[in-house]
DNA sequence: CCCACTTTAAACCGATCGGTATAGTCGTCT
DNA sequence: AGACGACTATACCGATCGGTTTAAAGTGGG
């Protein structure tokens, strides 16, 4: 990856994210990274394989934020579930102004032949999945309804955050996860 | 409201659902309708502005649609909130097949100073009235938390099902809302 | 040293964007 | 009859869209 395809990638996420995929042309992304189209499309080829590659780059951000904090907090299921929350809090403070990246751009995108469509809902089947999983370490024969009233509660709060519902809705998710979780 | 104009916001609403906002255009949405460019300017002034009469248009038809199942069912606080979540499930089944037309709209609006602003944001905080109202018929000391789980259970369920994570999410988070108000 | 690669610069393409202009038709209500 | 509001038709505006072109100027490794 050269330096100025880093800089195309860093501007086209931030504006991306910020401002949705159809408002950003592709004369700003080349303008902010201070980078000439030339050179974009060179390492791209199309905005629509940009926007595949800012897709699954912040997805692969998120997967590794996260992994770093599981690793951190130890092997108890519960907690990890917990940490997952904590995680998408601290996420949502630092780079998460507008709610969920992957759920804003399934919004912009047309239908499931959109060459993005797989990376968006794969990052959400791979969330149920991962709830699931933890949820079998807690409660085997519940593990399927665990892990999608997990997801709700995870979805629900990164989308009151972005449109600031309310303060700290990740909190609240993860005091309610707490519940469900000690109910068990 | 002259024929050509409902027409014109029926056009709008459904191509702006499906679509997104800015990946559709005006001529698009003029030609749709049947009618003229020069009359949905006569009608609508700007196309910021039939947005806004889009997103106020949906939001108020969300609200009678709730108002009637909410009628129906009622004076039990319980039941009143289950009626929500099976009013979100019907209303997804038949015109809500990419999630929250609300959240889908925030994602593509600039910022704070866009004219729908207000009208986005003013649906959750409704919502969350309601849901908290509601909760306060329960148990007076837990209105504010009750409130909020049950908004992040239906605004995940709204999700899901905008992104097919798994089926039928709004029944799923229903049954989170019941189990969530039966340990009250 | 040389060559392949990366990047810059600026002009250019057809298409479409939101929005406006002029002109004219039709039905309805006094 | 006449005025008025709703509507159609079409052409146009400057700006921007995604994308291409041709040229020249660094840059690093073999």
């Amino acid at each position: 990856m050269t330096p100025a395809s880093r800089r195309v990638l860093e501007a086209a996420g931030r504006l991306f994210y910020a401002h949705g995929i159809h408002a950003v042309g592709v004369d700003r992304i080349a303008a902010e990274a201070g980078v000439t189209k030339k050179t974009l499309y060179d390492r791209y080829g199309s905005k629509e394989q940009l926007v595949v590659e800012y897709l699954a780059d912040r997805d692969e951000r998120w997967r590794d934020f996260l992994g770093r904090r599981l690793e951190a907090v130890g092997e108890e299921p519960a907690a990890r579930v917990l940490a997952v929350f904590d995680a998408s809090h601290a996420w949502a403070l630092e780079r998460g102004g507008k709610g969920c990246g992957m759920v804003n751009a399934h919004a912009e995108l047309s239908g499931p032949d959109h060459l993005a469509h797989p990376v968006v809902t794969g990052q959400k089947a791979w969330m149920l999945d991962l709830f699931t999983t933890l949820a079998a370490g807690l409660a085997p024969e519940r593990r399927e309804e665990l892990g999608r009233a997990l997801l709700l509660l995870h979805e629900g709060g990164l989308v009151a955050h972005g449109m600031g519902v309310f303060p700290e809705p990740l909190l609240c998710a993860r005091e309610q996860a707490r519940a469900l979780l000690a109910s068990v």
